[in-house]
DNA sequence: AGCAGACCTGACCAACCAGTCAAGGTCTCT
DNA sequence: AGAGACCTTGACTGGTTGGTCAGGTCTGCT
């Protein structure tokens, strides 16, 4: 049974978890920075997670789903290049609205993902693979060019996380203007002239 | 005056604590386990530099300059299209060749460059800058497909760059293979639709 | 009101970590 | 060979950090 006040200071002290480890990557993070985010005290956080450790792997847990939803909506009914424009469009929106996971998966996938490789090789793997094939599908119908389909959502991924994970190099070179500007409209173009059969 | 023994000492560091740094990030490394990797004791690490945060500075240094060797190689006198492929080709094959160099450099601007601040708001912009006003005469010249040359340069980044620094998650996806197989293709017919003009 | 259980915290601990230091070993040059 | 600079290290220190605990406060229920 959960109360009122466990759901919300659970809330709290994963948003600050967020903040803190997608800025400094989870050993670089302490549970005093975290307290302070989250404007609690640091037993009070253990109160609610047995350890660091638990509050990183509460978030990764939740993360992966959210991260993989854009690639579920793919329809196979659709048509092929349309769908895949349209994935590449709410994956971009995912690095515009969640910018810190984002940054939270970057890090612990460039450390070799530790603590993540269990669901990338089983769910994200599954699903990629039933993608990829799908993908097949629509090039043999003759409704996307023929590419190779995991390099193709490879580029997608690539292409879209950048602008959230390298958002303080492209604001160093883009005078602090929002990184995704025009985005969209290249991204769209560069896919659209990829893809058209 | 640096002695035989000095040179040899430094470069074993540096490249210990380039494995150590870009595997687990500047907060994320120990001395003892740089010192465990170069086959060294930690108080000697601490005779050539002078603090850990002098190793991580003597590896940026060296870092950017190699980084952006190949966008200085863009030849303004040759053709638009053929020299940002060559570009592209050049930055994958770094990728392929210092990986680590790659996520260092990526660990750095993930946590917001704070250590790297200066020098890609200094000569990486500059040069970012003089490679777009090329590649909009590269465009106006009818060498090139019209597109933003900002999120051209971004894009080649992105690509290239993603195959060092998700290593981990495309081995988990493809069962371990190279994760490079099949990327210089890809890219070079992801490129070559995109610009031709 | 009063009670049981949930919630919260100051003070503390043990492990870890960057960095110091004095003393001893090794190399180089004459 | 021997002097002197260069190199190396075990043992240590002070500060940080994840985590504990005993005891206090608050909340919701009867």
């Amino acid at each position: 049974m959960t109360t009122r006040i466990q759901r919300r200071n659970r809330r709290k002290i994963l948003d600050a978890a967020l903040d803190v480890f997608s800025a400094q990557g989870f050993r670089g993070a302490t549970l005093d920075q975290i307290a302070g985010v989250a404007g609690l005290s640091k037993p009070n956080l253990l109160y609610y997670f047995d350890s660091k450790e638990a509050m990183h792997r509460a978030l990764l847990d939740d993360l992966l789903d959210v991260w993989l939803e854009p690639l579920r909506g793919l329809n196979p009914e659709g048509n092929g290049k349309a769908e895949i424009l349209a994935y590449m469009r709410r994956k971009l929106q995912m690095s515009r609205e969640f910018p810190r996971e984002s940054r939270l998966f970057a890090n612990e996938v460039l450390q070799g993902a530790p603590r993540l490789g269990d669901q990338i090789g089983g769910d994200l793997k599954k699903l990629v693979d039933e993608s990829a094939a799908l993908i097949r599908r629509w090039i043999a119908a003759g409704q996307l060019a023929p590419v190779d389909p995991y390099h193709l959502i490879f580029s997608i991924w690539a292409l879209t996380q950048h602008y959230a994970d390298f958002d303080a190099q492209i604001r160093m070179i883009r005078d602090g203007a929002d990184p995704m500007e025009g985005a969209d409209a290249y991204l769209e173009t560069l896919f659209e002239r990829l893809l058209k059969p």
